[in-house]
RNA sequence: CGGGCUGUGGCGCAGCUUGGUUAGCGCGCUUGACUGGGGGUCAAGAGGUCGGGAGUUCGAAUCUCCCCAGCCCGACCA
């Protein structure tokens, strides 16, 4: 019975459990390299031109068939049909993706995971910056009074993280950890708007929030958890509407749809699943494994409704004062696991080239005598590199074959290129 | 915040009902050999305050009480 329990503890929350749903079709191909293509990838088979040089015996494993087609290949991940939360944990650990922090609900991002975060940020802040936004960073903590004059509610939030000690002593107003900045930020924002010639400001910060969800989940829901926030200010409604959807269209689902290969569904939210204190609220859904969304990215019309707690007012040309309208914006580490449920398969992650830390790996199958093998495979390497490709050799020889191909397979690397001696028919 | 359950090497678990030699197993890890075309085989090893405290007892992982942490269901969720 504990047995279930620990089986259990990581696996779906509410609402996120169950819906065993098998994915069609099996990857059958005879090549390597097809069959971990992941999306977006082409298939990439050496050409006359790209055989690298090396006795002429030597072959890539792409261009011939499996000794073995019916191999038998033990799972090492939990079926996503039997289990799709378990699976995902499975593939979180396994791919050495994340894991749990000692404090409940935090999250260890590890490096082969954080290689890709950082390629999918530079992506993301490229765009953003491309509709005119700048960075900034403000501090993490504000004050409790500031967080309470938040719109459309004053109740106690319970995942709000609160500072009560610091320097030693208890602290006469308690600091409230950012769960996301409006506030913070709308207090500068009336600091810096004054004219009419000041809008549209438009601010984006890289930052880490604090929410603490009772219901934590590996990337997808964590109380600690790193995205992108944008907050603007316009001088017309019109403008704050059509600024929110820019930043839906030509940032999110743009870098979605042609960096992480997702298709996503740009929805509205219903009153009742707005942003707390939002006119409006946009999203862009994405399809899991599982055949479940996930809400990938939001972009909020706050009305004027944060101009007026904070008074972000300006002057407008005809000398008159006026009120801005706001709105924000965001995406988080969630993308990665979306990214995993989107993609990944019963046999591991499966990682678009554009965010691959890893683009192709070239893997000595086995050692030869004369090193002819290991030296192919390293001009290959080097021939790629300079083409510009992120390649890694895999020449581990102390490892077997079987349980190095696992790895790379389990880590969803776009292209997995074998080498070895030929073998007779 | 209600209801249920669990804490044993890095991870996953057994042992507890009925107290009794040196607390076991799988995976992982280390070393060596044989291997190597999809998590290979064999051998030898390292690693544990049994969540914490108190109590009962000749003797506690095991029984009792308190505390802590975590998990599941519900509620909640920017």
């Amino acid at each position: 019975m504990g047995g279930v329990h620990r089986r259990a503890r990581h696996g779906g929350g509410a609402g996120e459990g169950g819906h065993p749903q098998g994915r069609p079709g099996g990857r059958t191909g005879p090549c390597l390299a097809d069959r971990r293509a992941g999306p977006g990838c082409e298939r990439v088979r050496p050409t006359r031109g790209a055989d690298p040089p090396g006795p002429p015996q030597l072959r890539s494993r792409t261009d011939g068939a499996l000794p073995s087609p019916a191999m038998a290949r033990t799972p090492v991940l939990t079926p996503q049909g039997e289990d799709f939360p378990r699976w995902y944990q499975d593939v979180l650990t396994k791919a050495e993706l994340a894991e749990n922090g000692p404090v409940r609900g935090t999250m260890v991002i590890r490096p082969y995971a954080d290689a890709i975060w950082e390629r999918m940020v530079a992506e993301v802040d490229a765009r953003i910056k491309a509709t005119g936004a700048e960075n900034a960073y403000f501090r993490c903590s504000s004050r409790r009074a500031t967080c309470a004059a938040r719109p459309s509610t004053s109740r106690v939030l319970p995942e709000l993280a609160v500072v009560t000690h610091a320097g030693g002593k208890e602290l006469e107003e308690p600091a409230v950890v950012r769960p996301t900045s409006e506030t913070v930020i709308g207090e500068y924002m009336a600091k810096w708007v004054q004219s009419y010639r000041d809008l549209p400001l438009l601010l984006n910060q890289w930052a880490n929030v604090v929410r603490w969800e009772l219901r934590p989940r590996l990337f997808l829901r964590t109380s600690e958890f790193l995205w992108q926030e944008g907050h603007t200010a316009h001088a017309t409604a019109g403008e704050a509407s059509a600024y929110a959807v820019r930043i839906l269209t030509e940032v999110y689902r743009d870098f979605m749809v042609n960096v992480l290969a997702i298709p996503v569904h740009i929805g509205v939210k219903t009153a009742a699943e707005r942003f707390a204190g939002a006119t409006n609220t946009l999203a862009c859904e994405a399809m899991m494994g599982d055949g479940k969304a996930l809400q990938m990215g939001t972009s909020h019309e706050l009305g004027q409704n944060f101009a007026r707690v904070f008074d972000i007012g300006f002057l407008d040309s005809e000398g008159s004062q006026q009120l801005a309208w706001t709105t924000s914006w965001g995406v988080s580490t969630r993308m990665m696991g979306g990214l995993i449920m989107a993609h990944g398969d019963d046999s591991g992650m499966r990682v678009p080239p554009r965010v691959a830390e890893v683009q192709v790996v070239v893997m000595v199958v086995r050692g030869d005598d004369d090193g002819a093998v290991a030296a192919a495979a390293r001009s290959i390497v080097d021939e790629l590199i300079a083409a510009g490709v992120r390649t890694r050799l895999d020449d581990r020889a102390d490892a077997p074959f079987g349980r190095r191909a696992t790895d790379w397979e389990l880590k969803g690397c776009p292209c997995v290129w074998s080498w070895g001696p030929a073998i007779s028919p």
